[in-house]
This record gives C-alpha cells, structure tokens and sequence, in this order.
RNA sequence: GGGCCUGUGGCUCAGCCAGGUCAGAGCGGCUGGCUCUUAACCAGCACGCCGUGGGUUCAAAUCCCACCAGGCCCGCCA
C-alpha cells in the first residue's frame, strides 16, 4: 500500500463528491458557513475570534465544557483551512450568585446576589467563588488540551474593555427596551435599563434597579429596590446611588451584553444553549442596529440531559463535571463525545463512558486501515473525527485495544494489591491483548474506577443458602484451608465434587460462590481465582458466609 | 403562548445534519466451539413495514409538509 496512491484515491473521491467539506465533519462545515459568510459581509479574516462563556456561578458540568470544546473544534477547523484564529473562554464572573449549588456551605447564603468574583473561595484554594468555578473549567480545559485565552468578565469591566459599548446600549435604551418587548414580549426593559448596577451599600447585583442614564457623566442613577431571584424574593437595601457604567460598578444585562463583547473583542463565532436562544436572538440585533457590528455566526444546540430527562443543571446536583468524566474516561473519549455531533438531545451519564471509550478505538481502526470503511465519505468523516479529537495531529500507531466493559469486569474481580497487573495478566490470557503499555495501564485504571463506582459487583447482599448449599461450601471451605497451596484446576474441580456429591447443579453452586465471594451471579474461573485472591482470603469469606 | 429535540429488532441506542451495499451495534435470548458443567472469547441463529400519512427524487430511516406520541427549553430570573 503505498502513500501516494492512496492520496490520490483521496482527490479522486472529493472530486467525486464536492458535498464533503473539509474533513467532512460539522466543525467544517460551520467553519465554512462561517468564513463564506465573514467574506459577504467583507470583514478582516486575519484574525477570526471564535468565543465561550464559562459559567462561574455554579460548578460546571460537562455540557459547560462542551460549548467551549466545540467552539476550540470551529477554532481548529479554521485553521485547518488556514485561517489565524483563536479562542476566548469569557468567564462571566460579574455575575450574582442567585443559588447556592447543592452540597457547597449555608453561609453561601448569605452572598446571595453578590458578584461572584466578589465572595470568597469555599474551598479556599482560589481568589474568589467565581474563580474557583472557573477554574474546574479551565483545569478541564487543560486535560483535554484545549487551548484558550482567558478572559475575566469582571477584568473586561475594570478595564473598560466593554466601556464603548455599554454606553451605546445605554444610549439606546429605549430603543432596545422596545425592541425587547416586540420580539420576546418581555417589557421589562422599557422601564428599566439593561444595566445592572453594583449596589454601592450592599454590594449586591440584580437588586438595584437602573432608572435613568446621565449621558454626559455616563452614570446610572440607581436605587436598590430588591429583586427576584430564581423565584425568590430578595428585599433590597433602599440605597439610592450612581454607578459609572465605564467601570466595574456594575454589568450589562443578558439581554444586552453578549452584543457589547462581541462588537468589543471582534467575535466572529460562538454557539450557544437553546436555553438562552432568547438571548442572543435579541444580542443579534442589538450587535447588529446598535453597534453596528454584524453578530458572530451562531450554532445552537441540544442541552445535554441526564438519564430521566433532566436538564443537568448547577444547582440542581446532578452535576457531573468533566473531572468526574475523566476519571473514569480518557481526554479523548470525552473529545468525541463533544466532536461527534452538535444537533439533538443526549441523554448523558457515566453509564455511557465505556461506549465512548470503546468507540473511539473503533474510530481508530478505521483511521489506521485495521478496520475497512467502503464508503468513502464516511471513511473520510471518521478519519476527520478521529484527527479533531486528537487536536489535528492523530499518533502515529494506534494505542493497544481491548473492550473497556472487559477491562472493568476483569478490575471488578481482581485483588485489590497488584490489580493493573493481575488485571492485563487477564487479558493476555484471554488473548484480549498482547502487551500493555503505559497508556494501556491508564486505561486499565480508569476502568478499574469506573468498575469500583458502577459496577454491578459493588451490591454486594447477604446470600441466601439452601442448606445443602451450606453444606457444599462447607466442604470447599474445608479443602481449601487444608490444601492452601491447592492448583486453581484442583480448586475447580473440587467445586464441581461438592455439587456432585450433595446434588446440587453445578451451576447453583457456582451461582452461590460467586455471590459470595463477588456479588455477582457470574465471574471469572473459579479456581483461578480463588488462587489470585489467596485461599485463605477465599475461605474467610466462605466462612463468614456460613456463620451467618 | 413561543421554540427545540426525540420516536429504528425484547432492552439501550448508532446511522439522519452534506440521500445511494444502511437496515446496524451492544446487551438480552437461542445453538454450537473452547477436553464436561461458571466468566471471557469464537462461530452462527432468531427478532425490525427505521412513529403514522402524504410529497420531492432514478433512489428516503436520511430532505420537505401534516399528524400522533414522549421529552426539553424559554415565558419579564439571569
């Protein structure tokens, strides 16, 4: 097989079918959209910005990350067709915390509507609240070597980075207050400013209500009135003050700030949740008519949801962090899970972990020629997810395969000392593989994890004997402490023996000693295992069974 | 009130976004192999009018329309 003709194939079959686009998977087909469109409107394409907001109000989950590993694929993708582009992760830490996320202190309470970026780590290790949730993104980022260039929303307002734009919203104000109302029927804005003060008394967010705008001193007039927040009341403070809206003294609302970053860091791509579609329908326009700056192109997707349907959401504890993910799934597999499409629900859960592991092997195969793939657009999509997931610069060889379900059940069974030995010893045997290297014994661990958290093994219950069952792993129990250095083979067959010699199918018996000594109806050959835990580990748990 | 997603063998789902060996996978079930009887592995079998009805096309699970059934998001919180 030689490169060339291969390469050649490859032409012939683009030529063949001008629909596929790039490496024919929806990151090029958005970054084509997007640079077609860049060239309508006659924009500068030397730098193309691509933007992600990260939430720092509450711990993030893996859909968090997901908006800013999609949009680092657009990034990635325009660079593959050799454009200059990088990606802004927007920490929106000026935000209020409006709920205290499950399991993190009461005295969160009391920060209720504070800035986040304003109220202390819980956990102490970072500047602020809204730093340390930043930073579990960030940090997740990172594993999955995704680069970004941070940028602080609380800094953007310090700085003034936003300070032309917040005072042409103001400006206009009545203008997208009416536009609001006409395009979502929301008529707040035609009373209030889309601009939310930091109360000057009590610190607090949301609460002070921004009724007029000095043009001249660009300053709101504000007093602090209370508000609802997540369906609850907050009382405000009564304090009556000014804010200059060019500094940190308070934010643009939702409805208004998306357009304010985006004409202000020259945004030209970012996707967003259909929950704040609203949002940036109304941004849209207000980047558009009011900063005359044509908005970024968008895509939106599907929230990722949990087993029963679920919005995974930061409050409600059904959190599941890109940490947690990895812990039991590699960079990659979390990679293909973002890259492998946009559009629809998914239904999310760690459940699903050892599919995407098991997949992305199977990718592999195909990327490597180890598996044949007929049609060529879907060999050339597979290739190309394969190549996004590993950044555009895919290994060399393929890494070592073996089904991380198996992986698992082996870690499930296997001793505690020396389980990432015991467990590939396994493996060899089965032929399932012929070495392992050192990604391979990563993988092993993160199996092993997933199996010490999921696994079915871990309900382990009281096992109901028969009495002639009783009887039969009696006996076992009796040779096993009498021949501790028994072969596994003689172990096996004595098993056998003792369901011969009180009438008992083997298979009962076997179900009973798996349940005792594993949990589970099932498991590995009985006497080799029993040999790899240690006979005397075997027989104390046998016996603590009967005395029961 | 507005918007979106999903509906594929017993179960869980992939495939749909750029129509054509796509009717698939895993689990479960069944049969057989691995020197008998447990795991794993291997070979094979059964099970589907791809929600319903129209349309576009040489060709539709895939595109369009309508409808049915689930679910999600938004509705003056952000």
């Amino acid at each position: 097989m030689n490169q060339e003709n291969e390469n050649e194939n490859e032409e012939e079959i683009v030529n063949a079918n001008e629909k596929i686009i790039g490496r024919g998977t929806w990151l090029d087909k958005v970054a084509e959209d997007l640079v077609e469109r860049e060239k309508k409107l006659g924009r500068s394409l030397s730098l193309i910005r691509v933007e992600s907001g990260l939430g720092a109000s509450g711990i993030p989950h893996v859909g968090s990350i997901g908006d800013a590993v999609r949009a680092y694929g657009v990034r990635q993708a325009l660079k593959d067709v050799g454009y200059n582009s990088e990606l802004i992760a927007y920490s929106d830490d000026m935000d209020g915390l409006r709920k205290v996320p499950v399991g993190l202190p009461e005295w969160l309470n009391d920060y209720i509507a504070h800035p986040v970026s304003k109220i202390p780590d819980p956990f102490g290790c970072h500047s602020s609240y809204g730093a340390h949730m930043s930073s579990i993104l960030t940090d997740g980022l990172d594993k999955l070597s995704v680069e970004y260039k941070f940028q602080s929303g609380a800094e953007a307002y310090r700085k003034g980075l936003l300070a032309n734009q917040v005072v042409k919203i103001l400006e206009n104000s009545r203008l997208i207050g009416e536009k609001i109302s006409e395009m979502l029927g929301q008529t707040k804005f035609e009373d209030v400013l889309p601009y939310y003060p930091v109360c000057g008394s009590c610190g607090r967010i949301y609460v002070a209500e921004a009724y007029r705008y000095e043009r001249e001193e660009k300053k709101v007039l504000y007093r602090c009135r209370g508000a609802e927040i997540a369906h609850k009341k907050i009382e405000g403070c009564g304090h009556e003050g000014e804010a200059d809206v060019t500094k940190d003294q308070g934010k643009l609302s939702w409805k208004s700030e998306f357009a304010a970053r985006w004409a202000a860091l020259d945004i030209r791509f970012e996707a967003y949740g259909k929950d704040i579609a609203d949002s940036v329908k109304v941004n849209d326009w207000i980047a558009e008519a009011v900063l005359n700056y044509p908005p970024p192109f968008h895509v939106k997707y599907e929230m990722f949801l949990d087993k029963s349907g679920k919005k995974i959401s930061k409050s409600l504890g059904n959190v599941f962090t890109p940490q947690a993910w990895l812990t039991y799934g590699t960079p990659q597999s979390l990679l293909l899970l973002m890259y492998k499409r946009i559009a629809g629900t998914r239904n999310l859960s760690v459940e699903d972990i050892p599919t995407y592991m098991d997949e992305y092997d199977a990718l592999e195969d195909v990327y490597f020629g180890k598996v044949k793939e007929e049609n060529p657009a879907k060999l050339r999509k597979t290739k190309g997810l394969y190549e996004y997931i590993n950044h555009l610069n895919p290994p060399k060889a393929p890494s070592i395969h073996a089904s991380y379900r198996l992986i698992a059940q082996i870690a499930s069974v296997a001793p505690k000392e020396g389980r990432t030995d015991y467990v590939i010893e396994r493996l060899k045997s089965y032929r399932a593989i012929k070495e392992a290297d050192e990604a391979f014994r990563e993988k092993v661990r993160l199996a092993a994890n997933w199996a010490d958290e999921f696994s079915k093994t871990t309900e382990k219950t009281k096992v109901e004997l028969t009495p002639v069952e009783r009887i039969a792993v009696a006996q076992i129990v009796d040779f096993i402490r009498k021949t501790p250095k028994a072969e596994a083979e003689t172990i096996q067959n004595v098993i056998f023996e003792a369901a011969k010699t009180n009438s008992i199918p083997p298979t009962d018996l076997f179900r009973a000693m798996y349940r005792i000594l594993i949990g589970t109806n099932r498991g590995p050959r009985l006497g080799t295992y029993i040999v790899d835990i240690g006979t005397e580990r075997a027989a104390d748990s046998l016996s603590e069974q009967l005395d029961q």
